[in-house]
DNA sequence: GATTAAACGAGACGGTACGTCCTGTCTTAAT
DNA sequence: ATTAAGACAGGACGTACCGTCTCGTTTAATC
């Protein structure tokens, strides 16, 4: 996965899988502790316990290695079935504002999405660790509404659908993010209901033909 | 505004306005050359003809110096009247992804709001300085819209007409940024034409009673 | 003296006598503090109650500030009449020694020497205001036991007599100095008492036909 | 010496043996160039194609590289038999006030004492690396005039010997320093022999019991 | 069991930028 | 014209990180 095997071959010393959890563990602490701009290469290797070559044989750059130690806490969202399509929302609106709340990732998210911009390598890392994991959500929950029949069913032209869900991916993260991030404010029940309420609407008048 | 005077006394030579023009000249060009992480103070100060200690005296950090050097730029963004509702946020849209397109603020925004997530002075600068500026667009479009009678008028309740210019607010540029940037993905017409047909419909049912 | 009227023009505001005297307090006294190599002139400037502008009009560089600051505690460097030859050379060297002790001396005159080498106003100042005046002393201690007996009445050539003058001062001075700043040990009685033994026996001899 | 082992470990990469001698070389052409005051370690450094982190990890202080870098040249000094104990102090006199007049010492001497009044480490460092050292010539030429029946035996009291050596070597460097640095005229063979004459002679009666 | 080759810790290396300090000059208004 | 105040261009400082390198030392799989 994100650390791959540099060749099938196996001569001499394999890697150390526990320098690669205590790498990415020391990682996550020190954006708690520090945040982005003030993590070092040679800090998240004290931290680790672990040489710097030991860091630089995985990860060539601090951006990837945060990359990769943040994306595990993104698959832990989920989309528990709360009954509706509404409910459904809101509740991934508030998990994932949570999500951002947190120091880890509040710090990072939005710092590697910068550097990204001049790092394609980079760009697709994320876009595979991060982002595409995380439409998973918008299929579910639109496969659930259908199933409820609060949604059309597919018009059965992919690409087509794959443009509904991008657009709906954008707007509910983006305004979460935006929100968050950008805004500096929170992501309460009461702004969730008020987001929910005109994506339904939006939705809804948009599935009429 | 971004430079506040020192102190209404008047002794000593007073600061150069110069300087304070070919600073922020400077490092909108670095920016637009080297990117956000290869800027750097010295560049900007031997760019710009000026001792480090001058750039200093005004920032304290590249992070406050890019916000009040791009902020300008936001300023630009204006909302001809198009004519109709759709047409005015069709406009906004790409006009926005346009301005993010550029090399000065695409990698600069991300990076400042990561750099605002450790620092609230920082987060204060960048909401006085670009985000708070940016809601004129859409009250002046609501109330166009208001106008032509295309949105219903406001309820006289002050609090709950800035929650929904809020939500809007972060609807339309949260949407933007994240597929402009994190999803990297092109605002074309077409994404524009979906997103505003979305938003529309959204509207049209919250405004209903 | 040391301060040179600018011109005998007398236009506009006189320079103030009482800054003079506070600038060379405070450079005197940021030597003790400070030393030589931790003292600027912005300190000096401060320490004064004096705006650089001020120091910098007096003097161009730190070097011959501190010339000037410490000239006139080698100016009470005296030689009283203690009887006999013996007795006023081991006293010049107590008192000399006495002198380079004190910290604001001790840290300057190597320091001003050093500069002085690659700077010939420099060294003509240092020679003007500390070097010649202290020759004063061995001329005045040489005619005084020449009064005595103690040693032969001049040649009668000033050439030869300025020589040996010039050379009495090397060897005394530089003894005292060396010992007490390079090889870092006490200039105490015992040591004054073979030097100086050393010196009048060389003397003699020197003095006999 | 000089540059003293940090530990006996030999854990890591070992210090390069290459950029000792490239930094002491490039110290001793920048003393040739630019004399001490404008010598910089930044300077230094890019001369001796070493980064100044390299340069820092030997030598903490400017004064402690010149020390180092000067050290040499004070061990080039040597005392050959030149038939008489005149002829030998005569020698060595005119040999040091040449070695005085290189560029590379003229400052650096002054300089480095000078500090060393504010740095109980440095002068410790310049005893031990230049002034004990030179010593050894008034020893070597004592001990060769005393072969040659010049002087009389040692005592056998050795604190005495010492403090003979001692006033001796203060006597021969500190004048010929003196003159040279403080006086600024040349030691020449007329100074030369005036000096030694006047030493001898002192020497003699202070042999005479 | 010996060999082999990569991984490992430690830390030195060349290099870049940092943010501060000092120098000596200049620009204000006040004296 | 001199003063206090303080901004200015410029340059060096000593530190922190970067990413690479060079050591001597494990650690498995292969012979």
């Amino acid at each position: 996965m994100a650390v791959p095997a540099p060749s099938p071959r196996r001569l001499g010393r394999p890697r150390s899988a526990e320098a690669d959890h205590a790498i990415l563990d020391a990682t996550r602490g020190a954006l708690v502790e520090l945040g982005w701009s003030k993590l070092t290469m040679g800090h998240v290797a004290t931290r680790a316990g672990v040489a710097k070559t030991t860091l630089y044989r995985r990860w060539a750059h601090k951006s990837e290695l945060v990359v990769d130690a943040v994306a595990v806490l993104f698959d832990e969202l989920e989309l528990p079935d709360r009954g509706s399509l509404r409910a459904d929302i809101e509740g991934v609106v508030l998990s994932f504002a949570a999500l951002l709340e947190r120091p880890e990732t509040k710090t990072s998210l939005m710092a590697v999405v910068a550097e990204s911009t001049y790092d394609t390598a980079l760009r697709a890392r994320i876009g595979e660790a991060i982002v595409e994991r995380q439409k998973r959500l918008v299929l579910e929950g639109r496969e659930r509404a259908q199933a409820r029949g609060e949604l059309p069913p597919d018009s059965g032209n992919g690409e087509e659908t794959a443009r509904v869900v991008d657009l709906i991916f954008d707007v509910i993260a983006g305004a979460v993010v935006h929100r968050s991030l950008v805004s500096g404010e929170a992501v309460d029940e009461v702004w969730a209901r008020s987001f929910t309420t005109l994506l339904l609407d939006g939705l809804a008048a948009t599935s009429r033909p």
